[in-house]
DNA sequence: CCTTAATTTGTTATAATATAACGTTTGTTA
DNA sequence: TAACAAACGTTATATTATAACAAATTAAGG
């Protein structure tokens, strides 16, 4: 009856919750701040939950923005292979979910004989509301 | 008579060169440490010079690791297309030269219509080396 | 049920990364 | 040489993240 895996801890709850109903990434300190009515304090309490809950792949972290952003993607296993558009006017950051992509990069392999087990991309520009406007 | 493009400012000069000693990316800090005997105080003098670095292409910023390395790329547009190897174990970074994987993702576009200008990926494993120790 | 190990928590302090704001100096161009 | 842009120097401070330690909570097995 070991199910377990999927329970989270009240703090990791709180954290993920927020982060969920955002409608686009979240810095910790503004995390920090949303949770402060619940009883979390401190920094190290969100960082904590947020290291827990990127590692069993419930959010992401976008990492030119320092922000975290909940998993859209149930295929993407475990956070191993994660890709994101971002634009550069409204800041609006979306999980690609791409099969050809993702297919393409888990695969990739150099010359150096390297043999990734993780990706991380990011790609940038203008999403189509911003680019109409200018 | 009018080149100018490439002529790079004093503090520019001595981050750059720098970083392009090192074996591997280096942080705003210890670049910092590196370059205070050549009159380069603050923090800011140095994250000045780092942003017209990355901004001309000459170093790219390693996002993961909040560091900086030099440009292994002549093919690189000015930092619009960028993709890394990163080793877990040993730390080792190396700029990823492939046409294929470049084309493949300079011509990427997904269901949003959004085109994309910029890309970073950064992938992660164990460089031959390490793989050999484990 | 009890205990032992692992995980999570709470808390204080501090480290590491990065930018604001200001006035000055240098370089480029007309 | 005037005027504008870029780079500089400096102080202060904002933002992001972790160290260290003790207490509380939560599996899981005997």
């Amino acid at each position: 009856m070991t199910q377990k895996q999927e329970q989270l801890s009240k703090n990791q709850q709180i954290v993920l919750s927020i982060i969920e109903k955002a409608k686009g990434p979240l810095k910790a300190y503004s995390i920090l701040y949303n949770v402060q009515k619940r009883g979390i304090k401190a920094p190290l309490q969100v960082y904590r939950a947020l290291d827990k809950l990127i590692e069993i792949g419930k959010i992401h972290k976008i990492e030119s923005k320092n922000a975290f952003i909940a998993c859209n993607n149930s295929e993407c296993e475990i956070s191993k292979a994660t890709a994101f558009s971002i634009c550069n006017n409204c800041e609006h950051v979306k999980e690609i979910k791409n099969t050809k992509l993702s297919k393409y990069l888990s695969n990739f392999q150099d010359n150096s004989g390297m043999k990734y087990k993780k990706y991380n991309l990011e790609f940038f520009g203008l999403c189509k509301n911003c680019k109409l406007k200018q």
